[in-house]
DNA sequence: CGTTTCAGGTGAAACGGTCACGAACGCTTC
DNA sequence: GAAGCGTTCGTGACCGTTTCACCTGAAACG
């Protein structure tokens, strides 16, 4: 009956635009800034040839050793489907290679090559220009203020390791 | 020849955990925390029966009133081509109506209903306590501020509309 | 030694995005 | 004032990507 908006306050609901104050305007402000920064880093790989999701394995197999394709999945929150293609595709172009695991023949240890390392470390050389550009709008504290904030809410509970949650 | 990982040191490089300061250190920790806070919206907006991206057209209609399609597919980021399924979507649930625009018989202004009102409210009342428990690890300031910061990154120049840098 | 669990790999189906087509409007022109 | 042409909007189809479910082989455990 009568107006179809008189239920809540056009002010009080979600926007994309700045100032809002509702629950669901800091995950569409995510969604544009992440829309963003993964525009610029998709542009930094692409002279080198390679996608965002294998650059996020290299990122974990630089950062963590030789890993597993389950940890792999883990780490970067795709699924092992996704991950035996993206290390196809690395194997493909000689950036990763499989290696067995000595204690687990079923296992297959991801590993990366001094191909993949030269490759790894001229993406960030690409990289660096396009990220200070995207930062430049928030400034040099701003930029450290924001990767702590997000840092905080992308690890939530960093300091508090996960229980033994085994009964799961 | 040597080490395979003498190029660089291993704490320069890129990681999605925190300490991080190469360049693309923004951008993993942004898909993280988009990640984290599309979960939560999701599951906010799984009990109503719509997903994230039809609710991102019912805060635009909410907030612009009627739009046609290219203005919304503008708004939410999207394809034109997507924009049409959610709005396919949205009117078979009765969410939202098309509605003929009277000077331009081509195109076609999209609407809300009552019903898409009632459960955009819906949507909001079931996302606050999820919205707090994601903002709790950042604290009241934290939250405005990484707003502020989200903002600027996802709205660049919004205010300054072409900064004179070099041609290049 | 058999059963259960786990890791990897494969295939199919669904989803999302991109590209190309038809229709309509406005402008221009005759 | 009507027709032609360029542009824009909406729609449909195609392709790539992601996700789900099953299967195989191996290790841990009873």
């Amino acid at each position: 009956m009568a107006s179809p908006a008189s239920r809540r306050d056009a002010a009080t609901r979600a926007s994309d635009r700045p100032g809002d104050a509702s629950p669901f305007a800091l995950g569409l402000l995510l969604r544009r800034a992440h829309w963003r920064a993964a525009g610029v880093m998709s542009e930094a790989l692409r002279p080198l040839g390679i996608e965002l999701r294998h650059f996020a394995v290299l990122i974990v197999l630089v950062d963590r050793g030789p890993t597993v394709q389950r940890d792999l999945a883990a780490a970067t929150g795709t699924d092992k489907a996704g991950i035996m293609r993206v290390v196809d595709d690395l194997e493909r172009r000689n950036l990763a290679v499989r290696k067995a695991v000595p204690g687990d023949r079923r296992a297959r240890s991801v590993e990366i090559t001094p191909e993949g390392l030269a490759l790894f470390d001229a993406a960030h050389v690409a990289a660096e220009p396009l990220a200070e550009r995207l930062t430049a709008d928030l400034g040099p504290d701003g930029s450290e203020q924001l990767t702590r904030l997000l840092t905080l809410l992308a690890h939530p509970g960093d300091q508090e390791p996960a229980p033994p949650t085994h009964s799961g």
